[in-house]
DNA sequence: CCTTTTGTTGATTGTTTTGTGACTTTTTAA
DNA sequence: TTAAAAAGTCACAAAACAATCAACAAAAGG
């Protein structure tokens, strides 16, 4: 009897399947595998699986059905797999708080990581997230509301709090312009506006706000959280 | 003579209830069962429980008003059970420390963990126990609906009281304007009310209730009690 | 039945936030 | 090296928000 966390990978690229298989199964996950929607469909009939990782882009855009129908049936964390930033409205629409999505130029230990963070976040209620977030200088207390640097508190607007929050929830991970938007303008927005917010957050958070380190900016991109959980 | 810990399980769904008691008494827990709002008053009204399992979406909304009912007369850990995540932000308001949230698709082991996990952290808390809640200048006397400024007691009507409690229990976290409502208002409300109830509560326990230190406001979210226990 | 207490609503005032435009600085690539 | 594009800064005005006072309605108590 085998008490592993169970895995099902989707998708069409058989190499990425089988490379992502060698280390999860090193990581001593029990792994499942399909290479279109329909197969998918099936081992979802016959196992209990923990956890997806599925390639938004399949042919015949499969992937984005796939999903539907899973939120449709079962509570299951889907990890989105995406080579292009562009999907990410669509997966967003879909997703829930237990998911992720990770782009394909990630590294497979980088998959692995992800993975562990979602099952151990969904195995956890919501009470039991741990909703202090630290980055050593910079501290998040979410259910206060309150961000404090170097112990004292900071005080932040709402939207430069939901900001700063949804960065250091997703530390490292770059978001675009676009997502930023659709997330807290609404979709209707410029470019111009986040930028500020950002430059406002920097202003606090920031040793020297001139030369930021915590948020960078990823040139033609976005934005990214640069600090490391303590 | 009994000595374990008792659930009451409130499903309109008998498979359910059935289910899960065979799991629990496995567990060596004494449980209580009701199939709707009115029987599950009754049970409360006899038996002292240790912790509900709660079916939100009953018939007719009953869930929450229960749910609404029982946290007004005691506190008695919740765990919430519900088919969807959109039920989320109602239960969220509703409510506290030592609850939970826990989705249908959960395997009864999965339940059984939770449970224990919510008496474990309840027991521990001494919040519970400790029935004068001391913050120096202030002094609630819950059990006793009273309240003590420098050691005079002073009058709070009902809802002010209620409020006041609420945030004392829970000092330095944010309730938000809709939590509040939800809580105190049945769901349907002004914000204002909220507002007002603040400004008379703060005119007693403020040194100078235009310049609030022991209930603050959070910005765009809601407030916050700031008092530190003794 | 009247008085008192308690809760809600409206109007007003003062404060905080936030998007925008003008302008500067940095980065990229030719 | 330079020009174009992207990012950053700053200040201002409109919009959103909170606090307060006062008036009103509803409930409770005698």
């Amino acid at each position: 009897m085998n008490n592993n966390r169970t895995v099902l990978l989707v998708d069409d690229d058989k190499e990425i399947v089988e490379l992502m298989r060698d280390y999860l199964e090193d990581e001593q996950f029990e792994v499942l595998e399909a290479y279109n929607a329909v197969q998918a469909l099936e081992v979802l009939e016959r196992n209990r699986i923990d956890c997806m990782l599925l390639d938004v882009m399949m042919p015949g855009q499969s992937g984005l059905e796939l999903c539907r129908h899973i939120r449709r049936t079962q509570d299951t964390p889907i990890l989105f797999l995406s080579a292009r930033d562009e999907d990410m409205d669509k997966i967003r629409g879909l997703s829930l708080g237990g998911d992720d999505y990770i782009v394909k130029t990630a590294t497979p230990e980088e998959v692995v990581a992800r993975i562990k963070a979602v099952l151990r976040r969904y195995g956890k209620s919501d009470t039991e997230l741990k909703l202090e977030l630290d980055f050593g200088r910079l501290v998040l207390d979410v259910k206060a509301h309150e961000a404090r640097i170097d112990g004292s508190p900071v005080a932040f607007s709402p939207k430069e709090f939901e900001l700063l929050s949804l960065f250091a929830e997703y530390p490292r991970q770059v978001f675009t312009y676009d997502q930023l938007l659709q997330r807290f303008w609404e979709g209707i927005g410029d470019k111009h506006s986040v930028t500020v917010q950002i430059g406002r957050i920097r202003e606090k958070i920031e040793v020297d706000h001139r030369k930021p380190t915590l948020i960078t900016n990823v040139w033609g991109v976005g934005y990214r959280f640069e600090g490391v959980r303590r």
